[in-house]
DNA sequence: TCGGATTACGTGCACCGTAATGATC
DNA sequence: GATCATTACGGTGCACGTAATCCGA
């Protein structure tokens, strides 16, 4: 059995063309080099190399071996990165949702209940997450809907309702609740990646202007500090700091008060058992 | 980069299922073998052993690792029989002729032009021998016709001709030549592999008997000792001890008088320079 | 004279085996 | 008690580097 060392050594040669240069390469002295060459030709039972006073060549045999080594190499520098990758994956949960406060939610919960593991996590359309469910690329995704499969297990996670927040003083200030159709019209500052939410306001709201932020602190800045109308959920209102000058009116159609459901594919089921206690 | 034996430690504890039985099997001892999982650990960056107090099991990514190992300790041991196998083919020559003197004459000629070359020669019909010189499987054939091929070298090589061997008491030993058809009929003592001869005999000789021999000592024991007749050639008068106390009587057919050619690739043709001097 | 290859020689460390320990059946 | 794995410790061989030599451009 040939140990890895020679044929990267050989390659080198075959590269480099001198030993010299390969030793160097290879953070070796030349005679150590030398040495190593000869003893593969031992160990292989095949002269590998046509020697002159001071120089050296690769022969027929040594071009092939010199091939040979480099697809060897090749196929371990690959398999130790499958195998890196492999391994990480095996301790990472890649999960999705459609909505970011189930997203973070489930990123929190997981990170409690695994606390060994990697939660790697994506904001994403229902149809994709499925997808990606279905086809092993994803372990857990939280949707909107449930969903009846005979390949998927489905769980009721959890419920949000959407909010409008409007300054003290503002005309809707006065209202106890409210319609989207009441606000169709209104400038509403917003956030850009909040899944089906922003579906949501482009169905209804049609005739709003979005001011759409990517970064969530200015977004937290230009909601405290300006008298724009924004939204908020009540997963937010219980995680997070909330300005007390404002009203917080809740939305009342059936499309903002959401039902989130966790799917995972059911062969999947056991291996979450902390979070599906009882299945 | 990891060396092969590591790769092979770990190939053989998936087969054997304990770290003492693998050991065993590659001539270590248990605590060598842990150590040296350790250290592949450590060189990985992934733990591929789950391990209890005194038992140790290969996880999910130890499986994965020791089926990739398993792969490559493969493909090394393949690559190394490969640059075996191709070093020693680099050193035959492969040759063929249709007839056996030829066939010795050449095998002789090559030892002596390339000394650090073994020969390897075969006895084959003269189809068979065209297609592999084509295809490359054999350098240098012997063949009884001149091949015209824009791919192929040919070079007339040397004549033979045939003899027939009688006792000095016979009734054909007065006559100083003879024809094919003059012996039609004669039992006639004989070697098995003598190729093309073999075809001339069954074609010209139909009505004769053969006592085919497989021994060349026993042929040689017979052809002294008995007075069945027998064939030789003039190459075997030149190079091989013949009994005083017979006549040798030219057979002057066209058939019975060989020219043989020699064929190489034209792309090979320099790589036998000393036999084919001034090409 | 310089660059490249091999030979000779001394050394350090990596890996091995032995022995001891812990743990489970 | 038997088996299996790990830890501790001491020894050895192997592969390395340095130095010297040889050779050719």
């Amino acid at each position: 059995m040939i140990e890895t060392h020679f044929w990267e050594q050989l390659a080198m040669i075959a590269q480099c063309g001198t030993l010299s240069a390969a030793a160097e390469k290879l953070y070796l002295t030349q005679p150590a080099l030398s040495r190593s060459m000869k003893k593969l030709e031992e160990l292989l039972g095949v002269e590998l190399f046509t020697r002159g006073k001071n120089k050296i060549t690769l022969n027929e045999s040594g071009e092939l071996a010199a091939k040979c080594a480099v697809r060897m190499l090749e196929l371990e520098s690959e398999t130790v990165e499958r195998i890196r990758i492999f391994d990480r994956m095996r301790r990472t949960i890649t999960i999705g949702s459609s909505g970011p406060s189930a997203l973070s939610d489930l990123v929190g919960l997981l990170s409690q209940l695994y606390p060994g593991m990697a939660v790697s996590s994506e904001l994403m359309d229902e149809e994709t997450l499925l997808r990606h469910v279905r086809d092993g690329a994803m372990q857990l995704a939280v949707v909107t809907h449930p969903e009846d499969d005979e390949d998927l297990f489905c769980m009721k996670y959890m419920e949000e309702a959407l909010y409008l927040v409007v300054p003290e003083n503002h005309e809707l200030a006065g209202l106890s609740h409210l319609y989207l159709k009441d606000i169709d019209g209104y400038t509403i500052l917003l956030h850009s990646n909040i899944g089906f939410w922003m579906d949501l306001c482009r169905e209804h709201l049609s005739h709003s202007r979005f001011l759409l932020q990517n970064d969530f602190e200015t977004f937290k800045e230009l909601a405290d500090a300006s008298d724009f109308l924004f939204f908020t959920t009540s997963w937010q209102l219980e995680h997070a700091s909330h300005p007390k000058n404002k009203k917080y009116l809740p939305i009342i159609d059936e499309e903002a008060n959401i039902t989130y459901y966790i799917i995972c594919r059911k062969k999947n089921v056991a291996q979450f058992g902390l979070l599906f206690p009882g299945q």
